[in-house]
DNA sequence: GGTCACAGTAAACATTTGTTTACACTGGCC
DNA sequence: GGCCAGTGTAAACAAATGTTTACTGTGACC
């Protein structure tokens, strides 16, 4: 029996979650999740209380984690869409979710399995979305439209698809929308059809696409 | 006893489909689908063969439906954006999708946990909409972009999401964005970002977005 | 009426599941 | 050293799971 430590609840979770974000993984059983930590079941019922309490754990955690993207967007929120401070978002993208984070596609579980806490964790990613466009407006850098709920909404399904639908559209864009260049290319083609809609932007009307990083 | 009936093995999978799509879904079990099909857990087997069955004819179904609307938008590529005929794209959803359709939740449950099959399903819209907004670029009603890739990406995405992302969208446009007013309202939001990029589009510049209805 | 193919089901079966129970170990404190 | 709280696990438990088996009923055909 291998010598107490406080690190195998976090280690549970992390594992937990590595799992339920896999294709299958709403199946993975108590058994499963022990195994890929390396600790026995039971150990999974006394740290957590059952496997809907490790589930809550999860949930929260993440909540935690993708919080902090959104904090750090709502502390620049031009970043998030301007071409020149792209490489902001790609930055803490890149950051927090590398190239392996189970967590955008935790958050694609959330949206088909989370119940009420997966409409919450929805709600905050596109809440951040909403109100960093609705600063913009305010700010005058973009116009809201002739149906400005529909625009936001629109803004905040291209963020929440970046993140929830990354698999998919990292094979559509042929990089991954969340780190790099991929991330790079995206947010600058988010920002130019987003800019189409600036009050005093390109004068030059249609199309004036010339080299947005120059 | 009852009478041998034929309809039982769509009763079967329609019953499936349903249950698949909602919140937990992925866990419902032989029991719960017979349940509610109305049947033995046995029968399901015995049309089925399998569990594993059960899902793959679930998934062919699907694709065959799904399939059915990309035909149809297909047959008018315009009608997906085009906000003089945004109401041939609304009818069409309205249509197949109704106010209760499992569909577009099925959609999001592929491409959490479909695997190969998900994948591919999911690329069936994907190519669709690729296709379409190629078509358009073709006729010069649009323009690709500096980045044409991820301009046709976010394009795809944009289609993706309506369907996938349904609820959530319908909680911020306020409306469905499969049906009535709500598909109107978001066709034609898309439809004034994309043709932001016409190349030979309003001329006057900036923001000229008086009443694209009128 | 008898035979056959097909559909349908209850019961049984082997395995898996989440959880509980009983026990051992560790480290800190007195 | 003894006690205690906390951690960790193997085994046991009751329930659930997907599937198989054995049987019945129906309708078509001869």
């Amino acid at each position: 029996m291998s010598p107490s430590t406080s690190s195998n609840p976090p280690l549970i979770r992390d594992a937990a979650l590595r799992l339920f974000a896999e294709p299958g993984g709403a199946r993975a059983s108590v058994r499963d999740i022990a195994t890929a930590a390396g600790v026995s079941p039971a150990l999974i019922i006394r740290h957590f209380g059952s496997m809907e309490g490790l589930r809550e754990a999860v949930d929260a955690h993440v909540a935690t984690q993708i919080g902090a993207l959104l904090e750090h967007i709502a502390s620049d929120p031009a970043g998030a869409i301007d071409p020149h401070s792209s490489a902001s978002f790609a930055d803490a993208a890149t950051r927090l979710f590398g190239d392996d984070s189970p967590l955008p596609r935790y958050l694609l579980r959330s949206l088909v399995d989370g119940g009420d806490r997966g409409a919450a964790l929805v709600e905050l990613v596109t809440r951040s979305s909403v109100e960093a466009w609705q600063s913009m407006i305010d700010a005058g850098a973009v116009s809201p439209g002739p149906d400005p709920r529909a625009r936001a909404a629109l803004v905040a399904m291209i963020d929440l698809a970046a993140l929830a639908l990354r698999e998919p559209l990292g094979s559509l864009l042929g990089a991954d929308p969340l780190t790099g260049e991929g991330a790079e290319r995206w947010t600058a083609e988010v920002a130019r059809m987003l800019a189409r809609t600036s009050p005093h932007g390109a004068s030059a009307g249609s199309e004036h696409e010339g080299n947005p990083h120059d």
